[in-house]
DNA sequence: CTAGGGTTAG
């Protein structure tokens, strides 16, 4: 008796899950329409997700297999299937989202067809345009239709149009804009679609206006606009919004659900507050891999590695199975907290404790390790003896620690090995002059600099931003984009001359230039992190921390620099780099130079 | 039957 009421509905369960492994499995027509025949004798007729997935199938394989499954659904002898009409083809719509397969066909077969688009049509459309690789075209082909229709009014059409037009970037985001400023009504969903967009397309700084706008109007954010403004604040080191974000969520009504909490840690750590993250963490009443993940890659960010493996240890104790993603964050810190045989146990137990096969990444991670303890050949060895093709970024991670270590030869060799794999990458071509500058070989390295010039191959600009007052300012490295560069550079002359005083030396090596010493030193004080620097000491008042993001890595002179003026300025000044945090303070750094 | 969203080596 128990087995047949448990049985039943299983059973049911479990046909429908054939008929669409069936349908999904067809790769052609023919065979779909054999699969669709096979499952229509099995008394399907009127299974509503069967008819779907065989049309999402169709759709699938092209527009013609679209259209002639479809002119079978909708044709008279097929009835009464014609009495689904839109609801039909909505909903195989629906089904293709989020797979980024192409919602076109099957709305221009409805057309067609003549069957009307309804007010639910638009949305399911556009969620399954935005997945799609390039949706700027499609979006405002629909959004023509959806005028066409009269639909372009509905809300939910408006939000999911922003939406799409936003997933497409560039040209689309303007698009975007435009819809979202001609909808007159909206709400948290309209704004975390444009703000979404902004963010997703590295335009975090409109993403934060908009955000401060919405408030303006008096429009509460809820957990998802607020998770969209983290991300541009991580985007932007943006601690002092990321910092009221959290306020804003402790005392206002917003359900402090486990996504928005992780999103709280996450950004926090990453915009320097790794005790705010390590607070709201410690309240949180549920907790999933993401969230361990995120602090204690938070931890390792910060040179916080011995309490980054203890919170692993603690995260393995709570009965939590750590996934591949967590293994790169404890292994991160150990390469960070210079942890080698931490790293070399946690490596060894993904594959012995937890049966992983370590990835690419994974491999990466303990190469960084040895490179940063200045264990170079280890490195070298280990990816010799590695099984799986080291790719360009463990051949950079190498080469870094070969520049650093000064194992000018071998990082030389490692070099032209990589240029060989990838011989279009131009910052490859700027790693290789460097080791020609390091060793003095100055015609190689205007060789060099001449085959990229012919090949205007160019290296990524330098940046650097501050964040004063709540206004964030840019630096580039030449300063041409501030009104008020005078002073600044006046500044960075009279820190050059205290930093002298105080006995530091500019590192001039890793100048590309053989220019005489004095214009090298010149040279170096452009670096958009020194002139950053100097505007906060302009700006800030005595004892005021300072708050700096650079889009690359703290260059070695810079490093040693800010050192210096942390000690001659009595300032706290805080770096965060490509991939971690510096803290300077009285003269030396929270990453203990290992960087 | 409708809309916006989270951790990942350098």
């Amino acid at each position: 008796m128990q087995n047949l009421i448990s049985s039943a509905p299983s059973r049911r369960r479990c046909t429908e899950q054939r008929c669409i492994s069936l349908l999904q499995s067809a790769t052609s027509l023919p065979r779909l329409l054999q699969a669709l025949a096979f499952l229509l004798k099995c008394g399907n007729q009127s299974n509503l997700l069967v008819l779907t997935r065989f049309a999402a199938a169709a759709a699938i394989l092209g527009p013609g297999a679209a259209a002639a499954a479809a002119t079978l659904l909708f044709s008279p002898s097929f009835s009464p299937l014609h009495l689904y009409d839109s609801f039909l083809l909505n909903t195989s719509l629906q089904s293709l989202s989020p797979s980024p397969l192409h919602p076109l066909p099957i709305f221009s077969l409805m057309l067609r067809l003549q069957l009307p688009p309804n007010h639910f049509t638009f949305p399911f459309l556009l969620k399954a345009i935005s997945a799609t690789p390039s949706p700027l075209a499609s979006a405002s082909l629909v959004h023509c239709s959806a005028l066409r229709f009269g639909f372009a009014g509905d809300s939910f059409v408006q939000n999911t149009l922003i939406h799409a037009y936003a997933s497409a970037g560039g040209a689309g985001l303007e698009s975007a804009r435009k819809v979202f400023g001609e909808s007159p009504k909206t709400s948290p969903i309209t704004f975390s679609a444009m703000i979404g967009g902004y963010v997703l397309h590295g335009r975090s700084n409109d993403a934060i206006v908009l955000f401060r706008q919405m408030q303006y109007a008096g429009i509460q954010p809820d957990y998802v606009t607020i998770m969209t403004a983290l991300s541009a604040c991580i985007d932007l080191g943006a601690l002092d919004l990321a910092q009221w974000i959290s306020s804003f969520v402790a005392k206002e009504n917003i359900p402090k659900t486990l996504c928005l909490c992780n999103a709280l840690v996450d950004a926090l750590a990453k915009c320097g507050d790794v005790d705010g993250a390590l607070e709201v963490f410690d309240q949180m009443l549920e907790r999933n891999i993401i969230s361990w993940t995120s602090v204690i890659d938070g931890l390792a960010m910060h040179s916080r590695g011995m309490e980054a493996v203890r919170m692993f240890e603690t995260m393995k104790a709570s009965g939590v199975k750590p996934d591949a993603v967590a293994f790169i964050g404890v292994l991160k810190a150990c390469s960070h907290g210079c942890l080698v045989s931490d790293g070399r146990h946690y490596f060894a137990s993904m594959t012995t404790e937890f049966g992983f096969e370590p990835r690419i990444e994974h491999y990466g991670c303990m190469v960084d390790l040895f490179s940063r303890a200045g264990m170079v050949e280890e490195a070298m060895e280990f990816v010799r003896a590695m099984p799986i093709k080291p790719n360009p970024v463990v051949w950079r991670t190498l080469i870094a620690a070969c520049r650093i270590h000064g194992n000018l030869q071998l990082g030389e060799n490692v070099t032209k090995r990589l240029i060989k794999e990838e011989p279009l990458y131009g910052s490859n071509y700027v790693l290789l002059s460097n080791f020609y500058a390091l060793s003095k070989r100055w015609e190689k390295k205007w060789e060099i600099r001449y085959t990229m010039g012919q090949q205007e191959m160019c290296k990524v600009p330098g940046f650097s931003m501050l964040e004063l007052n709540g206004e964030i300012y840019d630096f580039v490295a030449g300063g041409e984009k501030l009104s008020r560069h005078q002073e600044i550079y006046e500044m960075v002359e009279e820190i050059a001359k205290k930093l002298k005083r105080a006995g530091y030396v500019p590192t001039t090596s890793e100048m590309l230039l053989d220019i005489d010493d004095e214009d090298k030193e010149d040279a170096l004080h452009w670096h958009s992190e020194k002139l950053a620097i100097a505007f906060a000491l302009l700006k800030t008042l005595p004892g005021t921390r300072i708050r700096i993001l650079k889009n690359l890595r703290v260059c070695g002179d810079c490093h040693s620099a800010t050192k210096f003026i942390s000690k001659v300025y009595q300032r706290e000044i805080v770096v965060r780099d490509r991939s971690r945090f510096h803290c300077f303070k009285d003269g030396a750094c929270s990453c203990k130079d290992f960087w």
